[in-house]
DNA sequence: AGCACGCCGACT
DNA sequence: GTCGGCGTGCTC
């Protein structure tokens, strides 16, 4: 075949490709999956040949501008699963594959003005001018080139193009056409650390007495106390100190400074020896399992369900040798929170530099470099989070998920909106690989998919060194609350004194702080799950928990402050905040249930907790780790080191306490309330509720020592508490999938969401109403339509939501006729900034709905 | 998404 | 009479 015309792949949001010449010289080398230049419009973009033909129908082809690589940058198969997520997840393809571009090698072209001649500028100053030309006039004065984006962000203006357009009409500027290639190269940087003067002024001077000169000195010494060498920019970064500062320190002697070159991989040289695998039996079944399976070379998912402390990365690391001995290559994918080095050091002792690792936080030389070493075969085995489902490994074999009900699997804040989990079983299945999913806690669609011969079930129901399970209890918090209520009764009554108007905070119940105590006492760790994702405004009666939900949707009604009412964002219903609430009083509304307590609105921050802790426990050292203290690099790590030491008895941390950290001094975990995260308006609620206190248990009694976990709740009967405080997932299984079963919720059925989104809440709402009628007109059997509903956040950045959900039969097949014709056109529609204009997005499988 | 084309108000 | 507002349509 003569190879004559290119179909291309371009990030625009249009559902199709674009044919191109291939110019003589390209045509012997190139090849599907090359990046090339094309001009399109009147601008240049980089997009990707996802076929060649030698005759094509299209009339006006152009020619391809240039072929930007030698080796094609996607591998046939990643055409072929960019593809499956561009029709499944309904994303135009060259945004997919965009997505699926290492940084390092995207291209973007800018267009530049300049003016044509210094000279003219006089003249053309003289005469009239609209304003914008004027600006842009002034700024091109001195002489230099301006990207057409930066005079936008300098102008205030949306498009400079058409002022542009006319002052290059007289000539008297010049427009370019510029590519910005990202040059990636080894390079030397500087490094830092304490020079022997630096310690000696700080020896001298007593840490609490600290002359001024040496504040910052001591600072730097105090964060990066036993880091040694840091590069001057990750100093500066963990210290806070400003890269001149740094450098007076330097000038001054107390700093020491070397070149260093860039080290590309920054886990390279952390390789240990690899501690020896001594399976159990249930391990080494498991790998014989896999063993057999990849050497089928046929694809086959597996789910791999074994408890924490069941040494599932035992089984994922045997099976990736067993993968590499047979010749073939294996991705790892790991939730972005779990990418930490310490992950990352165990599978490099035993595997060293045939890993690469794939990170967000890496810099953009280290991501190239890594992609670079799996697409040239140096790297077998790519660990990354989501993204690294797209690792250009050939001869894959094997992909691991490692929590695979991690919710950060899904992206659901960029187009595409994909599931990596999903992402990864197509790859496989398109590579004749093996897929092993694994969880302690797996998710509703895993596991039915393995209740229904899908995937096979493996299981590891014992922990791998015989330690038991924690003793789990729940704390009922509406009893607590009572007996807090007599405990102040019974010291108003001795001590006399006024009773107070409120019991004070109330986060830490009677029983939490007497088994708190207890540890503390013993010179035993806490670790208290304060989770705060609970920002929706929910109701709740103070006397018997009870919480108001929607009858179509069974989900937590979410309360409306101004309009006094509740409502589901799901299907739109709403109703009064109470059945009886009081006309003139705003505050006192009874509960509908009990009729004797007070609904009221429920929050506690991890600030008043830690405040609360502390008051309760004033000479124990209490470490927080939540989003705000780990935001530096490093501080993450510091803080568990710590918390390991023993420097600290109580870690207080958001949801990341509760994943695969392992200290054998803890016996005591505790969860400040589980209804923080069982009140979310999300029909998962009860399944994220179950996985996050199994997981947070995991933590308790990894020893000798036997594990307590205390749950804090109001509902001590929710099935999701009480099956994981008898750590018995089958039974909350059970029960889980018929509530979905009952109200059609995944993995039962699938569903699709419609976001809408605008400036202007009546244009907003009117579209989708608009939308939703085409909708309701377009569906078939086995397909529904809801809302559209106000979201829990109703309100976002300024800008107002509604929510259309799509639910369809699990057994129809992807989406196809006219309703997909019309999500495909909703995707594809302009989406302006106006003040009028409604953007509209489009969410496949969608996992939170707030 | 960009960008051009094209039709209407307000400023020289 | 032009400048520039954003509505509509196209990009191989």
């Amino acid at each position: 075949m003569a190879v004559l015309f290119a179909d291309v792949a371009l990030p625009v949001p249009l559902f199709r490709t674009f044919t191109y010449g291939v110019p003589e010289e390209f045509r012997d080398r190139i090849a599907p999956g090359m990046r090339v230049l094309v001009p399109f419009g009147r601008s240049t973009l980089s997009g990707v040949v996802v076929g060649l033909t030698d005759r094509s129908e299209v009339r006006g082809i152009k020619p391809l501008r240039d072929l930007l690589d030698r080796q094609a940058t996607f591998t046939d198969d990643l055409l072929g699963l960019t593809r499956w997520i561009s029709d499944y997840y309904l994303a135009p393809w060259g945004d997919v594959l965009r997505a699926a571009t290492p940084q390092g090698l995207s291209i973007e072209g800018h267009r530049t003005v300049c003016l044509k001649d210094r000279a003219v500028l006089a003249t053309a100053l003289a005469e009239r001018l609209g304003k914008t030309q004027r600006a842009l006039l002034e700024l091109l004065r001195d002489g230099s080139t301006i990207s057409f984006l930066t005079i936008q962000n300098k102008l205030h203006v949306a498009s400079v193009a058409s002022s542009v357009a006319s002052l290059e009409a007289r000539g008297w500027v010049k427009v370019q056409d510029t590519l910005k290639r990202p040059t990636v190269s080894v390079r030397a940087v500087p490094y830092v650390r304490l020079s022997d003067a630096g310690r000696q002024a700080l020896e001298r001077s007593a840490p609490e007495r600290t002359p001024r000169g040496l504040k910052t000195l001591r600072k730097y010494a105090d964060v990066l106390a036993d880091a040694g060498t840091v590069s001057l920019r990750d100093a500066a970064e963990q210290t806070e100190i400003s890269v001149a500062s740094l450098r007076t320190l330097v000038k001054r002697g107390h700093l020491e400074l070397d070149q260093r070159e860039e080290i590309r991989d920054p886990y390279a040289g952390s390789d240990e020896v690899p501690p020896s695998l001594t399976l159990t039996d249930r391990q080494r079944a498991a790998v014989e399992v896999l063993q057999s399976a990849l050497s089928e070379r046929a694809f086959q998912p597996f789910l791999l369900h074994g408890v924490t402390g069941s040494g599932k990365t035992q089984v994922y690391i045997e099976a990736l040798r067993r993968a590499l001995e047979l010749g073939r290559t294996a991705i790892v994918l790991v939730p972005e929170i779990s990418l930490t080095p310490q992950t990352v050091r165990r599978f490099r002792s035993h595997f060293g530099d045939d890993v690469a690792v794939m990170h967000s936080q890496l810099s953009v030389g280290e991501r190239y470099d890594a992609w670079r070493r799996a697409r040239d075969g140096r790297a077998k085995i790519v660990i990354g989070p989501r993204s690294a489902v797209f690792a250009p490994l050939e001869h894959l074999g094997l992909i691991v998920v490692d929590e695979e009900h991690d919710s950060s699997y899904k992206q659901y804040d960029a187009v595409p909106r994909y599931q990596g989990r999903d992402t990864a079983i197509v790859r496989a299945k398109l590579n004749h690989a093996v897929v092993l999913l694994g969880s302690a806690t797996p998710s509703m669609e895993s596991y039915a998919n393995a209740k229904a011969g899908k995937f096979r079930l493996i299981e590891l129901p014992d922990r791998i060194d015989h330690a038991t399970m924690p003793e789990v209890k729940l704390v009922d918090m509406v009893l607590e609350r009572k007996r807090r209520f007599e405990e102040v009764k019974k010291q108003v009554k001795e001590k006399g004194g006024a009773f107070p108007k409120t019991l004070g905070p109330m986060s830490i119940s009677l029983t939490m702080r007497d088994e708190i105590t207890k540890r503390l006492e013993k010179k035993e760790g806490v670790i208290l799950l304060q989770n705060r994702r609970g920002f929706a405004h929910v109701l709740e009666c103070l006397e018997c928990g009870h919480t108001e939900r929607c009858k179509n949707c069974d989900v937590t009604m979410t309360y409306h402050l101004k309009t006094h009412d509740l409502r589901c964002h799901y299907c739109g219903a709403r109703r009064p905040a109470s059945a009886k609430a009081s006309a003139g009083t705003a505050a006192a509304q009874a509960c509908p249930s009990c009729r004797v307590g007070e609904m009221k609105q429920l929050s506690f921050g991890t600030q008043q907790v830690h405040e609360e802790l502390q008051a309760l426990f004033p000479q124990a050292k209490i470490l927080r780790m939540d989003r705000d203290t780990t935001r530096r690099k490093g501080s993450h790590e510091s803080i568990l080191r710590r918390f390991g030491s023993g420097e600290g008895q109580i870690l207080l941390g958001t949801q990341m306490v509760a994943k695969g950290l392992d200290f054998p001094h803890v016996t005591l975990v505790g969860v400040v309330s589980a209804e923080t995260q069982l009140l979310l308006p999300d029909f998962r609620s009860a399944e994220t509720t179950f996985q996050l206190l199994t997981q947070v248990a995991g933590r308790s009694g990894r020893s000798t020592l036997r594990g307590e976990v205390l749950i804090q709740t109001v509902q001590p009967q929710h099935y999701s508490l009480i099956h994981a405080s008898s750590h018995d997932f089958n039974s909350f299984f059970a029960e889980e999938i018929r509530f979905r079963t009952e109200l059609r919720y995944p993995p039962m059925t699938r569903l699709v969401l419609i976001e809408f989104t605008g400036l202007q809440e009546s244009a907003v709402e009117r579209r989708s109403q608009d939308v939703a009628k085409m909708l309701r007109q377009a569906v078939s059997q086995g397909e529904e339509v809801l809302g559209p509903a106000e979201p829990p956040i109703a309100r976002l950045r300024n800008l107002y939501r509604r929510h259309i959900l799509i639910k369809r039969d699990r057994r129809l097949d992807a989406m196809s006729g006219a309703l997909r014709e019309l999500i495909v056109a909703l995707v594809g529609e302009r989406q302006e900034k106006g003040t009028g204009d409604v953007r509209v997005s489009v969410d496949v499988d969608p996992y939170g709905m707030m």
